[in-house]
DNA sequence: GAAGATAGTGATTGGCCACTAACTTTGAAT
DNA sequence: ATTCAAAGTTAGTGGCCAATCACTATCTTC
């Protein structure tokens, strides 16, 4: 149980971001992280200067995760296809609640940063999304639009996601057949 | 400055729109909400029989405000008239930020809560959005995919609300021309 | 096997916050 | 004018939580 520095930061920033996901960044406790690493809640702030160095560590996680899913189902392909691939891969992170609501705690925490006066949060957080958005783009011929329309279908998927809509309810049509063939 | 208490209600409201649109609900007090009203805070305990019942009214209140923006801006139009309609007053609403991030914060509470065995509120949360999601389907025609589309456009924009990204940043090309002619 | 470093804990604290209880003010009808 | 109800306040409480401090246990290297 006794691992390196390097090794339980890594198994906080996992831990953190479960539990991010699920309650926020003001409704998670730094003892439901410890907890579920397994440790003394005062030993996170030997591995971290505080809460927030935590919580950005489990966003900044987070967008390279998102990456890798979308990197992995493209491997190989461009253009529609990519697009196609990431698309599927997306809805198979739908299984995966707290990943996608890992994203949006980032979105509305970054705006009640700002709301705060802190902007610096925000301009790293859009650098962030920024890259993730250009190396999509990039990877699915280059299109604005049709990036445009692949990033919206998922901030859509986090909103049913969020809410709990059912995988088997009506309001998922539409995503079936993904953003494929009409243009 | 002494009004009803019908009346009260009715400011505790919009103020908590706001409040609670940038805090988010753990980072929103009560106390704030009070201050915006200018009121005492123990005083929403006699309006509200609690913190969730004030946050619950402010969500309903915002679904509401989106339809009756979607409902204006769409008057007397249907089909692809009223979806371009609908997607410039949404456009129109990024200057109202707190309207965006009040839904943002809607979707991540609820999952919170749900996270937290209260379902009964995901449910009443998913009737008010399926009820969104109604209206504005029968006013562009009934065309699943099309509202689905609608929707997840609304989502993107308020992603990039959320996380800051000034109007004329690159990142909003493919909403100057809505979604329209493609189809 | 001693010594220094690294991993980890228990106890505590100061501040915030939702909510309660008990009391006061204001307005309008009788 | 008096009264009664509705509007509103001041003072307080108990619980939670981020962060600190002083301490212990376990490796590693010579």
């Amino acid at each position: 149980m006794r691992m390196s520095a390097e090794e339980r930061r890594e198994s906080v920033v996992r831990a953190a971001m479960i539990e991010f996901a699920r309650g926020g960044y003001r409704g998670t406790s730094t003892e439901a992280i410890a907890r579920r690493v397994g440790v003394s809640q005062p030993y996170l702030f030997r591995l971290f200067p505080g809460k927030q160095a935590i919580f950005e560590a489990a966003a900044e996680r987070c967008v390279e995760e998102t990456w890798r899913v979308f990197d992995e189902a493209s491997a190989g392909l461009t253009g529609e296809a990519a697009a196609e691939a990431m698309s599927g891969a997306y809805m198979g992170l739908v299984e995966d609640r707290d990943q996608l609501m890992m994203q949006m705690q980032l979105y509305v925490s970054v705006f009640a940063a700002r709301a705060s006066g802190e902007e610096e949060i925000g301009e790293s957080a859009r650098r962030l999304w920024e890259g993730l958005f250009e190396r999509v783009r990039i990877r699915i011929g280059g299109d604005m639009r049709d990036t445009t329309q692949f990033f919206a279908h998922g901030m859509l998927i986090n909103t049913l996601v969020a809410l709990g809509f059912p995988p088997d309810h009506r309001i998922w049509t539409g995503f079936d057949d993904k953003c494929d063939k009409a243009e």
